[in-house]
DNA sequence: CCGAGATATTTCAAGCATAAAATTTCTGGC
DNA sequence: GCCAGAAATTTTATGCTTGAAATATCTCGG
């Protein structure tokens, strides 16, 4: 035999361009990111982490354990303490003590850090907008469609 | 008037499908970059970091400042300095005097440096099949077109 | 020449990130 | 009731990250 069975070199030149597409990706949201950063800090003198901490607890009024946290963000359960600490420290952030367990506590916005986050979120859709306002809207959904599609078997697997 | 002009109504709707994108894409970002992370501590006892650093001096044999380094890895230049601090340490890569500018040193992998990048990048790349190939090869390309596409408006822009 | 700005790099302070160890509290079988 | 293991959280050590300040060197108009 002279050379690989086709499915071989399909696989093999797959893998390249797999390889590509990941730094690509890669390549794209440390743009997107860096932008947000920048103008987080700029507009509100906040960070990105902060922001995701409060995206999410936006989301249930009623709080969050940490563990719930940092499961959602993807972060480890020491990294969300002292992000929490410091919006805590900021009055964005409150612990509240639970009845029945107490090993843990539960994790909301203060009024305040609702209507700052507000304010945030509203400037942060804007700004995704703007930058990811190249891509077509029919492209937006097919890419989205296809991410949302790895993100339900990765999670299906794990 | 009642209701705003249609372009303004397809922009706004455009604009929640491009921030739902936007956080799928980070998800998936984040979700393969913890995967390569563990992956690389576990085969090779390095970090995400460390291997970027080195897979752009691979690239260039002669070297490379730390300006061009922070500027092609798109992190600050304070950042490179740790990192290659670091790699230097390990012996894996060598700061080289220039005779024309005093100010500049050129930042080269040593053998040691490339052999052992050499085993990484093999196993990155099969990690990086192994974690996309849920994605179809068809799609790939597209996807790919698409991100090439957005760096290219991005950086004829800045 | 020579000094004002430009350029390359490192240093610094603060915050983010992980994994692993330590602490505290809970739960279930005995 | 007790205690072994599980679970929630914090602490610790180390490394990554940024933006800004500090240092050193270069360049070039006058």
């Amino acid at each position: 035999m002279v050379s690989a069975p086709l499915s071989v070199i399909d696989a093999r030149s797959g893998d390249k361009e797999r390889l590509r597409l990941w730094i690509r990706m890669l390549r794209t949201t440390r743009i997107v990111e860096g932008e947000l950063r920048e103008r987080l800090k700029r507009d509100f003198d906040s960070t990105l982490p902060r922001f995701d901490v409060m995206s999410a607890l936006y989301r249930e009024p009623e709080g969050m354990l940490m563990t719930d946290l940092s499961r959602f963000l993807l972060v480890s359960n020491g990294n969300v303490t002292g992000i929490v600490d410091r919006l805590v420290a900021d009055g964005y952030v409150a612990r509240a003590k639970r009845e029945g367990d107490k090993r843990t506590s539960v994790v909301r916005l203060t009024p305040a850090g609702t209507a700052f986050f507000e304010k945030m979120a509203a400037a942060h859709e804007r700004w995704i907008a703007e930058l990811l306002g190249g891509i077509g809207t029919a492209e937006v959904r097919r890419l989205s469609e296809m991410l949302h599609l790895f993100r339900s078997n990765w999670e299906g697997e794990h």
